[in-house]
DNA sequence: CAAGTAGTTTAGAATAATTATAAAGTAATT
DNA sequence: AATTACTTTATAATTATTCTAAACTACTTG
C-alpha cells in the first residue's frame, strides 16, 4: 500500500535521491494499475494536470533516461519525431497504429527461426512492431 | 545501361520533375550495384564528395520523400535522433548493431503465429529488429 | 542539529534534425 | 520565344532533446 517505499526504492536503485519531483514521476509511471505508453511531453502534462506540479522538462528528461538504464521503463522506437516509453517493463511485442500513433502491447511474438547473428556479436533483443490502420 | 531514363522514370513516377539536382540523387541511390542504408546527411555527403554536387538540404528531403512515398525507398526506423533510409525496398529484416549504429540486412524473419489485430484494423506490415551488440 | 558537501532543480541557452518560406531559377508547353 | 508551373536554394522556423550554471535541497558528520 506504501508505495512511496517503492518508489524511492527505485529511484534508489537508478542512482537518484528521491526529491519531492522524482516522486512525483514516479507517482505518475508507477501508480496506474494498468502499464502505459507515453512521450515526455505527454508525461509532463499528466504530472501538471493531474499530480499538480510543474516539474521542469529537463529533471523529467533525466528521471526518465535513469529509469530506463535500470530497467524500470522501455524505450519503443517507432517514430523518429519523438521518443516513446512504456511502463511495461515486460518483454512483449506491439501492434502500432499508423495515423493515430496508437501503441498497443501484446503478448511477445515469436520468430520462426532466429538468424544467426553476424560473427562477433550477438542477439541483445529482438523488437517485432506489427504496423496496423484503420480499414 | 542508360539509367538516365530509368531515373527520369522513377522521378515521373514519384510526380517530380527530372532536374539536375534531382539526377544525381538518382545516381547516388540507383547506381550502386549493392543497395544500401543512409541518413539525410549521408546522402548529402555522397553526393557532395563522389558525385561533386552540392545540392541544398530541403531538396534532398524533399526528393527522397517522394520516393520513400512512392515506393522507390524505405524508411527504418531504429533510432530516435535521426532517419534511416535503405535502398533495399524488397521485403526484409534487419540487424542493429546499437553500438556502431549499424544496420545489416537480413532475410525476412517470419513469426510463429501472427497475432490477431484489433478489431476494425488490419496489419500493413510488420517490422523485425534483431538488435545485436559486439562481445 | 548545524554545517558542509554532494547531488538536484530550473530556466533558459544550445544543438540537431527536419520543415517551411519566398524569391530567383528552370523545365515544359504553347 | 513566351508563358506557366514547378524547383531550387538560402535562410528562417520549428521541435525534440541536451547542456549549463546558478540557486536550492537532501544527506552526512561532528
Amino acid at each position: 500500500m506504501n508505495n512511496l517505499n517503492i518508489y524511492k526504492e527505485k529511484l534508489r536503485e537508478s542512482g537518484l535521491r528521491p526529491t519531492r519531483q522524482r516522486l512525483k514521476i514516479c507517482e505518475a509511471l508507477f501508480s496506474p494499475k494498468e502499464t502505459f505508453h507515453f512521450t515526455i511531453n505527454d508525461l509532463s502534462k499528466i504530472i501538471e494536470e493531474k499530480l499538480d506540479e510543474k516539474i521542469s522538462l529537463a529533471t523529467v528528461y533525466n528521471t526518465v533516461h535513469a529509469f530506463k538504464k535500470n530497467g524500470y521503463l522501455k524505450e519503443i522506437v517507432i517514430a523518429t519525431d519523438k521518443s516513446y516509453f512504456d511502463t511495461n517493463t515486460g518483454t512483449h511485442s506491439h501492434f502500432f497504429d499508423i495515423k493515430n500513433k496508437e501503441l498497443i502491447d501484446i503478448n511477445q511474438v515469436d520468430l520462426k527461426d532466429i538468424p544467426n547473428p553476424p560473427t562477433g556479436k550477438k542477439i541483445k533483443n529482438i523488437d517485432v512492431i506489427i504496423n496496423v490502420e484503420s480499414e
